[in-house]
DNA sequence: TATGAATGAGTCTTCATTCAT
DNA sequence: GATGAATGAAGACTCATTCAT
């Protein structure tokens, strides 16, 4: 009964163990936020996972929100991260391919992002102070966008785009993915390779419409 | 212990007060699921918005989720209906005006179902059990989509649209407009204002794309 | 909503219809008792299978507990009358076989009962009324063991048993009969028909107890 | 929301204080079995008597079901061990007070366990448990009546007691006694001094039986 | 007298949070 | 700092009983 060792932080060598642990709980809640429902995940079941006592938790954050909330801001980076590594380079290939590599990486970050969006829309609080946290950083959604503008804007100064206003393409783009998204969450029968498979004909009829 | 009688039921004349009551229940759930998550209604919230007791609900209905079903179908119903009542007719205005009023209607669809729907899909049993019950119905979503079909249809039969596959319209439309109705409430400071005033440079770009 | 006649009295011709309506609902309370632990059976359960509504019983009755006194009583008097109407003539047959017979009678009567009876103990206020209604009628449970030994002493006026003392063949033959009928219910395997085919070997031990 | 120590489980010295807290919830459990039905007791009600806070039994079981299993084995144990206790030496004193004393002893087991037993055929889920419980142990019912068997054949190797089959007086015995712990409950009046007191002519005429 | 909807205390169970050690 | 048992407010649901009609 008298204090212990935490058990399973493991540290990483050169870190301040404290922080290790805080670090620790941040990951672990991370984890379960894929296989479950927000609500459904306990500080019991955190403090299991991360191989901790029950208490712990508050020494490192106000409380279960506050934990939460570090976790979904990470994920949400690991997230964006991955999706603006995957970006191609204007001037490499063709421009529908690369609007399609485009809504492709769009896609699998929805598809991982959606069903932890749809259990935070569940817990308001917790879901604004997660977006003030996001649109702070330099991953904010906004700059993904932005992002997409700024490759068709230097595709355009390479003429392999009309010159004519791009900003819809944003709009259009990011909607159909999240319509093929969604899809394979709402359909009765999901069936994500046949929306995916319609990515293409979405894209010629959106460059269509540039031209 | 001691019963006494329901007291805000108030009844439509010429109801069978049984059903008022059963309708009342329903009318106040489909309140509260506007302005709370379902996980975050409890049978006593209902119970005391309805001005009624505690245990009244299960003597009309099996379970709290049946009867936030009901209000979920209740809902449902009500937002289909008044999209479907502004539906512009093929012919007149102009092709570009009917596309904007459609979007326009869906918008306003999406901005009000959202938040339920967001909250459903942390209850994957009453979301599966909705989703039965509402493609049951004549309003079923997937008329929503056949809907604008036929009304494309229609315009290239009237010759007011070239005769091109219009399937990518539907994914194309309904996905910026729940990029906009999604926006809004992202946002930190929603804009709809701004997003609406968006829809007619892309509805431009997609008639373009069909040409 | 107005009042109305209660459906499914019948009410045999030339009774009294509130009379009628009160026997029903002890008939039917008689038949719910044989399928069902006490506890198990709500109010709400007798009125549905009475086909009457939740209330009536509150008119003839001051609880549920009175109805269900009275549903045992019945119960208890008509399984102690069918095991009387049962038992044997002295001087017909043999000893040994009408003892039997008795013994199997017993078997019949304690195993409707005893789930019954066992439900009781769990409610020790309707338990003790019940003993008080039985005790006070014809059909009292001492008057079972008294019947016996009648039978027993008129045997031994007509020679066909030793004139020794009966009243332990009482006490051993409705224990050796109890454990018989409580095993079937005890045992992880009942085997009720093994336990009755024990029996004569135990009647015989007794008869040769008594000589 | 304001966790405080537990107030009442003090402790025996040297024991681990999260097993002490256990075992006083079985402790108390137990002592309401003795004076209340299972059905009546409530989780509240073991909470107040362990003066410990209503959720706590969850802490130690998964169940109320489980921590009242746990209670009724200890029970069973212990009014079978002290049964076992009591149980004579083959040659000491006579057969007949032996088997008097043997019968003695079922009748303090039967008159404390049957109140509980009855109160247990109600609920068939807790009952299947506990005989599963009870026959994994040494303690099991069938080692009772195996007991009385081995006394007698022993006797009957010492000469005391004629060769014949000893089967029927385990039921006779068993059965008698059951009447007599049956009647302290059923009679309007227990009388059980005098119910006792009638054993001896019972095993008198089952010895009888046996030559 | 019969109806049956309404009542609400009471049941079991969960879980974020605290705090003595 | 770390522990993890204890807390107790809630939550969904049941059901004997009442009483306006």
């Amino acid at each position: 009964m008298s204090p212990r060792r935490a058990k399973a932080v493991g540290g990483r060598v050169g870190d301040d163990p404290a922080t290790a642990l805080r670090e620790h709980l941040v990951d672990v809640t991370e984890g379960l936020l894929s296989h479950a429902p927000i609500s459904a995940i306990t500080t019991r079941d955190i403090a299991r996972a991360a191989e901790v006592s029950d208490g712990v938790l508050y020494n490192y954050f106000d409380d279960k929100t506050a934990l939460v909330l570090a976790a979904l801001v990470r994920r949400y980076q690991r997230l964006a991260r991955r999706f603006y590594d995957s970006l191609p380079e204007a001037g490499s290939a063709t421009v529908e391919d690369n609007i399609v590599a485009f809504a492709s990486g769009l896609i699998d970050l929805l598809d991982e992002a959606l069903p932890t969006v749809a259990g935070l829309l569940t817990e308001p609080v917790l879901f604004h102070r997660l977006l003030d946290e996001v649109h702070r950083g330099e991953l904010s959604p906004q700059r993904m966008q932005a992002r997409l503008g700024d490759y068709l804007r230097e595709e355009q100064r390479l003429g392999r785009l009309p010159k004519v206003d791009v900003a819809p393409v944003g709009t259009l783009l990011m909607g159909s993915v999240a319509v093929i998204a969604l899809s394979s969450h709402f359909a009765p029968m999901p069936n994500r390779a046949a929306l995916s498979a319609g990515l293409r004909p979405i894209v010629a009829t959106i460059l269509r419409g540039l031209a």
